[in-house]
DNA sequence: TGTACATCAGTGAACGCGCGTTCACTGATGTAC
DNA sequence: TGTACATCAGTGAACGCGCGTTCACTGATGTAC
C-alpha cells in the first residue's frame, strides 16, 4: 500500500523531530528547526500533527516502542526469571546509555496545564511493566496479580531511579561500569533476599 | 545582630518565591508574581538576587536544609542500622508527600544552558548521602568508603525512584498506603538479601 | 483530449503574548563641615 | 542643629527576543462534462 502525502510529511516530521531531539535534547526542540529539516514549511507541522506536543509524544511513542522491543529480546534471550529481570535491567540501563536525550524525552516532556496523556501513551508504559511481571510471577509464584503488578511497578521504578541519577549526572557523574556493577549488585541483592 | 535592609529584602522574595512554588508549582513561577508578593518593585529581584534561577537555587537549598534536618532526626530516633536507614527512606518518602511542589523543584530546576550548578548546592547533596553512608557502614563493616559511598547514592537512587514514580503520578497514581508499604518491603528485602 | 471549476494541502509572513532583564530616574539615607 | 552634597537602593516602564500558532493566499491535483 502506498503511503499518501500526508503519510510521507507525518513521517518526515516524526524523523525531523527526533533527530534534533537526539543531538540537541528536547528543550532545544523548535518547531522551525524541525519543519525546515523536514523540508516543509511551518505551517505544514500543524496541517500533520495537531501541535508540536502531539509531535513529541509520537517520537516518544516510537522510542518507547524500540525500547520495548530491546527488552523484549533481552529477556527472551534467558530461561530462568532471576536471568530475565537482571537482563531487563542491564538492558533498560544499556538503551537510556545509547539514547540518552530521546529517553529523556520520554520523562522530561509534559503536556500543556490540563491536557491529558493520550490513552495509548499509558497503554504502552502498561506494557512495557509486563514484561517485569512475567518473570517476576514465576519468581514468586504465591503473589497475586495485583501484588505483582505493584512489585513490578517498584522494581522498575528502583531501577529507573538508579539509571536516571547516574545518567543525568545532576550532581555527580558515575563512570558508565560502576552504575551496572551497582545496578547488578543492586537487584541481585535483591532477588535474593 | 538587626538585619540589613537588603537581608530582609532577600528574606521577603525568599519566602514569596517559596509560597509560590508551593502552591503553583515551579513551571508557574514567574518574576512578577514573586515581587509583588514580596511587596516590592520588579527590578529590586535584581538588586537581592543575580537573577531568578539563583533565588530559585536559595528555595531549593532551604528545602533541602529541612529535608536534610528531618531525615537526620528520623535517623537519630532509631539504633540498629535497618531501622535507621527504613526511616530514612519513609521520612523523605513523608517529606517528599508534604512538600510536594517544593521536593519536585528540586529535581525540575535546571540551570539555563551552560551555567553550572554552584559548589554549596552540590555540597548540599553530598551531606545528604553521608546520612545514608553511616548506618550502611554500620551494616557492611567490611565495605570500604568508596563502595559505602557508591552504595549509598544507589540505595538513595532506588528510593528516590520508588518515590518520585509514585508521586508524580505520571502514568498511574498510587494510594499512599500502597507505596508505603511498597518502599518499606523493598528496602526490607534489600536490605536482608 | 480539453476546459472549467472545486478542493485542499502547502506556504511563510505576521500575530500575539509571555516574560526575564535592564536602565534612566527618584528619593531616602548617610557624611562632612 | 542645619546645609550641601554624595551615594545607592528602589522603581516600573520599556526593551528584546523567542517562539508556537494562525491565516489569507497559492498552486497543484482531482472531478465533471
Amino acid at each position: 500500500m502506498a503511503k499518501t502525502k500526508r503519510e510521507i510529511l507525518k513521517e518526515n516530521l516524526l524523523n525531523a523531530a527526533e533527530s534534533r531531539i537526539e543531538s540537541d535534547g528536547l528543550a532545544a526542540l523548535r518547531a522551525r528547526d524541525v519543519t525546515k529539516d523536514a523540508g516543509c514549511a511551518l505551517g505544514s507541522l500543524y496541517n500533520a500533527y495537531e501541535d508540536l506536543d502531539l509531535l513529541i509524544l509520537a517520537v516518544n511513542a516510537r522510542t518507547l516502542g524500540r525500547l520495548h522491543a530491546t527488552l523484549q529480546e533481552a529477556a527472551a534471550a534467558r530461561q530462568k526469571p532471576e536471568d530475565k529481570l537482571l537482563a531487563l535491567a542491564m538492558s533498560y540501563l544499556d538503551f537510556a546509555a545509547d539514547n540518552l536525550t530521546l529517553w529523556a524525552a520520554l520523562f522530561d516532556h509534559r503536556m500543556p496545564s490540563n491536557v491529558p496523556v493520550p490513552q495509548w501513551h499509558l497503554d504502552n508504559h502498561t506494557q512495557l511493566i509486563g514484561e517485569i511481571i512475567g518473570p517476576l510471577a514465576q519468581l514468586y509464584p504465591d503473589l497475586d496479580e495485583a501484588t505483582l503488578t505493584l512489585r513490578a511497578r517498584t522494581v522498575f521504578a528502583a531501577t529507573q531511579g538508579i539509571v536516571r541519577l547516574s545518567l543525568e549526572g545532576r550532581f555527580v557523574a558515575l563512570d558508565p561500569d560502576s552504575v551496572r556493577a551497582e545496578l547488578s549488585a543492586f537487584l541481585r541483592q535483591y532477588l535474593n533476599g
